[in-house]
RNA sequence: GCGGAUAUGGCGGAAUUGGCAGACGCGUUAGAUUUAGGAUCUAAUAUCAACAGAUGUGCAGGUUCAAGUCCUGUUAUCCGCACCA
């Protein structure tokens, strides 16, 4: 009889719900597992193969360590604020709300249908009042210590959707949705002080077990640099001091040049005395123009316009410098000014170059007649930092600097604060008030949630205010604080936010008078292990990282950093080895694997099918492999026999295989612990048959990968209980061993022949048996044996001239 | 441009960390079974060669008794950052 995946599965995915096995228990005495995988954006389209690969490792890790007496919290939920929600709410008419709860109790039946082991008692969504309540409550936190605040900023507008944009859905200067021009417009707008956290986060990378390009990834993310301010007098001002930052203090003495951002402040200011403000206009205006893209593409031809009437003065020789605009200098970053010292910086020499302005060599070794010498060397014209290196010479100026009063040291991050706003309906609402009196005040705490209001029309109003600003039972309310009529906040969370503290909500989902119970965060504490994209380890992970770090310093939570692991998988390619998508018509849809092969054969095959933490196409045929897999594991039952120990033939190879097993999971080598378990099962068919003590051991480690076949199996046999609450098998290292080995006897270094020899068989030994085989022995014969090797249970190699 | 990773049969990928290259799976070929197809089972399957044997882990060198693995150089692909001073 074939087994029936059909009705086997459905009927193991009730009966684990109904017993509850896959709940977590809080405060329990046993040693607690938190497994984290990234919550899903419950999407219309439904799931992807790649949400099952994501999830299928950690699935695989919590359902072993359950089984290995681990109390296990496995949650799931969902991240259901966001634009595509929206986005098809105003093309149907159909409400976000109800938009989401379809997409949820979609991807709720097609996770089930999986056999995940999710603790479905503790599913979250973050557009739910008591989620979203304490992420406003997070966010006045940090109002009250002044982490959230507001500020103008230039932002993207697009003209037609009548929206701000983010700079990646307005790259190259269209719209993404209707490829208009996009405009830039002055706005206020909510920010997040992330800069504040960002040595605390750099900091905090040290004592982590991240994957190494993560980590390399976060640190470039927050891109600390080191070096110094230089205030630098101005020619031609009232006594105008120009900073500028550098990372290479030392090379002031090569300074022969200034170049300022095209946006800098000094240039309105003193615009009456720039002789050649035309033209300096004119190159402002060319550059407003250019999108970002045109601005990061021409790296050689470095454009640029002199500002004729001010000029620099070197601080450490009095030296009179030109002062240009250009664009390859940005106001965004350090003080939007720079000293340039084109011997030594690529950028600089090309400009030097194309203007015709002196290069000054101050570091021995390379040529500036060819190009820029950026590397480290003896410093020269350079009076008192002469024959210094350069760590030498930078200790050394930075005191000159700070003796003078023209300088001291400085840090700067590529990192820039976060944008906090959407104007956008579908999103948690920001709880400020904005009084006209007493300026912006917090919604009281015992307020929240502060609800989003139920409006007919959600799409974005004109001129990029959000939909909630044309409410005005909303919008119009008293303030908190005077009770005067105030106006609230219409902006919005950005869709990071729910997804920012929700490993600390699956602690204690329910709980209404805290994000989270004091005793249970300090029992599960950290999550032990987070899977996710790699796509994801720099803003989600900083952003919760900054969250989880802020509440520590608060004293909310017990520990300062929110995961203690992080691994990532990687994707899942079409079965034309290109990414899936719609447009290629190469995307895999999971549902129809499930149909026709079963969901222990889906996730055996995603877990098969390569290295997890690399990218690999799909297979339609390799996917049949591991259902005959499946098929031959159901087909041991016909070669059962009894037993309740394991047989001499097959011990060494089953106490092998769940030590491969065992070990591998752990290490997110998850296809070669399938072809291990493949390898075992193809060794009891050709031994013939299988005792109840084998099949056990067998299924148990199996389980986890394919929990409903073994299940089946495990019930069919009256092993007792169910698998699910099972106890994972233990391997006895000392019976992982073969009393006989093969072992490869070389000549030179090539093979030349095999021998049987016992395990604990010794060198001397060894070379005199394989001396005396007679292929080895005529090989040898008349030839000068140099060396005679033997490598333990490995080989023998005999060097012979 | 900078940083990181990868490169192994027809395909996806293994290789105890310097010790039999190609585990496991797919595919292919032959055979069995079947009215047929499918499914299943058995065997073979890196390349060249009838065999002996030789060659073989992107390419070129090197170290070693022994190299996919270590060293030097080089090429290609992918990912991340990108005029960050």
């Amino acid at each position: 009889m074939g087994y029936d995946f059909k009705s086997a599965e459905k009927k193991w995915q009730d009966k684990w719900e109904e017993a509850g096995v896959f709940h977590a228990e809080d405060c329990s005495e046993k040693p607690k597992f938190y497994g984290l995988v990234e919550f899903p954006y419950p999407s219309g389209a439904g799931m992807h193969v790649g949400h099952i690969k994501a999830y299928s490792g950690l699935e695989v890790v919590s359902r072993k360590r359950r089984m290995q007496g681990y109390n296990v919290l496995f949650p799931i939920g969902f991240d259901a604020y966001g634009l595509p929600t929206e986005n098809y709410a105003i093309k149907t008419g159909i409400h976000p709300r109800k938009v989401t709860d379809m997409n949820i109790e979609k991807f709720s039946s097609q996770l089930k249908r999986v056999g995940f082991s999710f603790d479905w008692t503790r599913v979250i969504d973050t557009t739910q009042e008591n989620y979203y309540k304490w992420t406003q409550w997070i966010f006045l936190k940090m109002f009250e210590k002044g982490l959230a605040f507001r500020d103008k900023t230039l932002v993207n507008y697009c003209p037609s959707c009548k929206v701000v944009l983010s700079n990646e859905d307005s790259q190259g200067g269209k719209c993404d949705i209707c490829h208009s021009d996009i405009v830039q417009k002055s706005k206020d707008v909510w920010y997040l002080r992330i800069t504040e956290y960002a040595d605390k986060l750099l900091e905090g990378l040290n004592g982590l077990d991240y994957l190494p390009n993560v980590i390399l990834q976060q640190k470039n993310w927050i891109g600390k640099s080191t070096g110094a301010f230089v205030d630098f007098d101005v020619k031609g001002s009232d006594d105008e001091k120009l900073r500028i930052y550098t990372t290479r203090p030392d090379t002031l003495f090569g300074v022969t040049f200034m170049v300022i951002a095209p946006e800098h402040p000094i240039i309105d200011k003193y615009a009456d005395r720039i002789a050649n403000m035309d033209a300096v206009e004119g190159y402002r205006k060319e550059c407003a123009k250019k999108t970002e893209f045109e601005r990061t593409q021409l790296v050689k031809d470095k454009t640029g316009v002199r500002i004729d009437g001010l000029s620099g003065i070197n601080p450490v020789n009095g030296k009179e410098i030109p002062i240009y605009i250009s664009d390859y200098v940005m106001m965004g970053y350090g003080t939007g000014a720079i000293m340039a010292v084109p011997a030594h910086d690529e950028r600089d020499y090309d400009f030097a170059k194309k203007f015709g302005i002196d290069i000054i060599e101050v570091l021995k070794g390379g040529d500036i007649e060819k190009e820029a010498y950026t590397g480290e060397g003896e410093h020269v014209n350079s009076e008192f930092l002469n024959g210094l290196n350069k760590a030498d010479a930078i200790e050394k100026i930075i005191e000159f600097l700070a003796e003078k009063g023209i300088g001291e040291k400085g840090v700067q991050y590529k990192m820039k604060d976060w944008a906090f706003n959407r104007q956008r309906y579908w999103g948690e609402p920001i709880p400020i008030v904005h009084c006209e009196h007493c300026g912006m005040v917090a919604v009281p705490y015992e307020e929240l949630p502060l609800k989003l209001p139920k409006v007919e029309n959600f799409a974005p109003g004109s001129d990029g205010e959000s939909p909630l600003a044309k409410i005005d039972s909303y919008v119009n309310c008293t303030c908190p604080k005077c009770g005067a009529p105030a106006k609230r906040e219409t902006d919005t969370m950005p869709q990071w936010a729910g997804s920012s503290w929700y490993y600390l909500r699956y602690i204690d989902p329910n709980n209404d008078k805290a994000f989270a119970d004091r005793e249970k965060l300090n029992y599960w504490g950290r999550v032990d292990w987070y899977n996710g994209g790699m796509e994801h380890v720099t803003r989600h992970m900083i952003y919760s990282r900054f969250w989880h770090k802020f509440l520590y310093d608060l004293g909310e939570v017990p520990y300062d950093e929110p995961y203690a692991k992080r691994t990532a998988q990687g994707l899942i390619l079409g079965p034309d080895g290109e990414k899936m998508s719609k447009s290629k018509g190469n995307v895999v849809d999971p549902n129809e694997v499930v149909d026709e092969y079963g969901a222990d054969v889906l996730r055996t095959y995603v877990l098969f099918m390569g290295d997890y933490e690399k990218a690999a196409p799909w297979s339609k045929s390799s996917v049949k492999g591991c259902k005959r897999f499946i098929d031959r594991v159901w087909g041991l039952q016909d070669i059962l026999v009894d037993g309740d120990t394991y047989s001499k033939e097959l011990e060494s190879s089953i106490h092998k295989t769940i030590k491969k097993v065992t070990e591998d999971i752990e290490n997110m080598k998850f296809n070669t612990a399938i072809a291990a378990m493949m390898t075992l099962l193809n060794v009891i068919y050709d031994n013939g048959k299988i005792n109840k003590a084998e099949l056990k051991a067998f299924i148990t480690i199996l389980n986890p990968f394919a929990p409903h076949v073994t299940e089946e199996m495990w019930e069919k046999n009256n092993f007792g209980g169910m698998l699910a609450n099972g106890k994972w098998v233990d391997f006895d290292e000392a019976k992982c061993v073969d009393d006989e080995i093969e072992i490869v006897v070389q000549i030179n270094g090539k093979v030349k022949t095999k021998l049987m020899v016992a395990a604990d068989i010794e060198a001397d030994e060894a070379i005199a048996i394989a001396k005396a085989d007679e292929v080895i022995a005529a090989a040898i014969a008349g030839k000068n044996v140099v060396k005679e090797l033997y490598v333990k249970g490995r080989l023998v190699n005999i060097v012979a001239k």
